[in-house]
DNA sequence: ATCCTCTACCTCACACCATGAGGTAGAGGG
DNA sequence: CCCTCTACCTCATGGTGTGAGGTAGAGGAT
């Protein structure tokens, strides 16, 4: 019951650490959670439909692979049409964050008519 | 079908506009579309329902009176609980933004432990 | 008078999507 | 042989915004 403020950014964060390169799911989830400072604790319930949502728009690239020690894992890579993506996402949230803060600090907003 | 990104927002932006002083419902929808520059559209279906939430909550005081010209309208002004609650949303917030732009950015976290 | 439009309030079925719990399977330690 | 950890996955549930609909008063136009 934490709160809603999650919602919509799944896709943003999973594209913004395959930004860097490769990673499988365990691990994107692990890196989002250390990179917040634990803050954002990636529940595995939105994770694995995030990751294959993604996959089956495009925006991602898998390829299973055995594990050093351990299960097989899935391996993601961003493609191009991802990095579209990832910026679309990113200058919405941008976009949508500069409102959020203009409506409760007060200023009126400069952008385009 | 625009994006999830308000959720969990809407309580914040309405208490923010409430700071300034008392407004009333359909006020402070217009408030929010100006402010934001119309990129957030505050519908009626979750406007009305937060304010009520809100008064119910304690953050809220409301009160009946008739307009200038056309039908009542009901005021609402913030109390001293909702002040609270205002301070701790920014807080979550702001908290929230930066977890994201630090999972994005690639920057590592160096918050509290 | 009647109709249309605008303000101003309200409600509700619907859909989206994160939560939390549960489930499979391989590897290694006690 | 059991327990734990990694690593994948799924599904019922619930909070909450979307969009459409609904009431009512005031003012202008026909």
């Amino acid at each position: 019951m934490r709160s809603q403020l999650l919602k919509g950014t799944t896709a943003l964060l999973v594209l913004g650490v395959l930004r860097d390169g490769e990673l499988y799911g365990y691990e994107i989830g692990a890196r989002i959670r250390e990179r917040s400072g634990t803050l954002i604790a990636p529940g595995e319930g939105w994770l694995y439909p995030t990751l294959h949502r993604l996959e089956a728009e495009g925006a991602l690239e898998a390829s299973w692979r055995d594990g050093d020690q351990g299960p097989r894992r899935r391996y993601y890579r961003i493609t191009a049409a991802g990095l579209r993506l990832l910026a679309d996402q990113e200058r919405e949230w941008d976009a949508f964050t500069r409102s959020v803060r203009q409506v409760t600090r007060g200023e009126l907003a400069d952008g385009p008519a």
